[in-house]
DNA sequence: CCAATAGTGTCTGTAAGACAATATGGG
DNA sequence: CCCATATTGTCTTACAGACACTATTGG
């Protein structure tokens, strides 16, 4: 039989929320090395007593400060390249989380900073400058090889949000029809039809269960649309495809 | 910053073919401890200088000895229960490979025995007698928790055979339809529809290129099929639903 | 009354499910 | 000729895409 070298095991999050109609990410801006100063997805090391999925678990409490949390986790991929991290040989287990209306976030104790960022601006490489003319804040290029996975786990979101009932992940009960499909425009970038998103919902058995509340306009002026809860399906079939 | 302690990282392997019309898997019985005399999946760790991937495609190749593999391999998820092991803390990078025709495998070094078993045999439980009342082989238990593995990656392959062209990675060019609807029927248990599956594969562009040779009649008497080989693409859409 | 948002209805094209009919080969 | 397999075609229904229309609320 083969050696068995040792490594260290770690998880990384992509933990994404909606934050003023945009999909949105965590990020740590680091402060020790390496990358000292660059932003990264947090993490952290597997201990000896955990499995990847519980350590997951650990590092989103540790994070976000949230103890109940309302959304889902589910484990990603393994990223193993032998020099993803200079100092050592470590694989990570990537995971996805997410949830509704996630606080702002303190700084961990091995952070310097933690913010949400929108997931476009560190993803879609575009002209970044504001109306007129002023950037608001440049996007900064993710330590180790996080973009890479937070590329992965944006697309493990979009996809799944098509063949799963996920989406009511993003969102706290009770939560009306529009605020469901603004989770869709969000993560997809774009807006699924209205009549079709509804049509599809309402059709697909246990994809939401109707209340007697109504929630308050969106804007200033417009109707009132219904409260919904969740159902008890998790999957749909066929499948509400991307525009 | 927390510890990181050490661990050691393998991959293992599903790898099937198809065998006399029944989705089938590699084991290898182990001759070492711990649960020596099981059967689990082939695997082995990962070395310093590999990435997960890579260590699967060496394992691949060593527990096969087919040097040109026509298949497929990716990752399947990683599973790192802090007890699966019960030498030590290991976590598995588990992949899924498949390919047409596979010889029949040696036994490396580090195994007693190896062979295929039908994936149904080892999954689905179900009274095991042949029709005369006689059990031809018992299906074994298989070691760790390479039976939740065997689960997920036959489901995997179940799924991707949905809305990927991955069929084309269990038979070899040229191959017939009717070969191909075969691939179907063994990994889904069922098999598609007979004139609906043609419409589907032919009119998805760039499945499958027809050529102008023809094949032999599959049993005594028969039509010819017609050969294809493997076209430019790799998703279907909209996808192919199982029965 | 007007703008803005929520909700309903309708038409049409695509494609899947079910199944019938025809073609081609071997014995 | 008969049977087994391959291939083509047809009918029906489900459902998505596109888009028009009505309803309700605040200003």
């Amino acid at each position: 039989m083969s050696e068995h070298p040792p490594f260290a095991v770690a998880v990384d999050l992509a933990i994404f929320t909606i934050r003023e109609g945009e999909l949105s990410v965590l990020l740590v801006e680091r402060r020790e090395e390496p990358f000292a100063g660059s932003w990264a997805l947090p993490g952290g090391f597997v201990q000896p007593d955990e499995d990847a999925e519980t350590a997951a678990w650990r590092e989103l409490h540790e994070e976000t400060g949230v103890e109940r949390f309302a959304g889902h986790l589910e484990q990603l991929r393994t990223y193993s390249a032998p020099d993803r991290d200079p100092r050592m040989r470590v694989v990570s287990v990537a995971h996805v989380a997410f949830a509704p209306d996630l606080p702002e976030p303190d700084a961990g104790s091995d952070a310097a900073d933690a913010r949400w960022w929108a997931a476009a601006d560190l993803l879609d490489a575009e002209a970044e400058a504001g109306p007129d003319g002023e950037v608001a804040e440049v996007a900064p290029v993710l330590a180790f090889d996080h973009a890479a996975i937070l590329a992965d786990a944006r697309e493990r979101v979009r996809a799944k949000l098509e063949y799963t009932t996920l989406a009511l992940g993003f969102v706290a009960e009770p939560f009306t029809l529009p605020e469901l499909r603004r989770v869709y425009a969000a993560v997809w970038g774009a807006p699924p039809d209205l009549g079709n998103f509804r049509r599809k919902v309402l059709g697909t058995d246990g994809f939401v269960v109707p209340t007697d509340s109504h929630g308050e306009p969106s804007g200033a002026g417009g109707r009132k649309a219904l409260h919904y809860r969740r159902g008890a399906a998790t999957e749909i079939s066929p499948p509400m495809l991307r525009p």
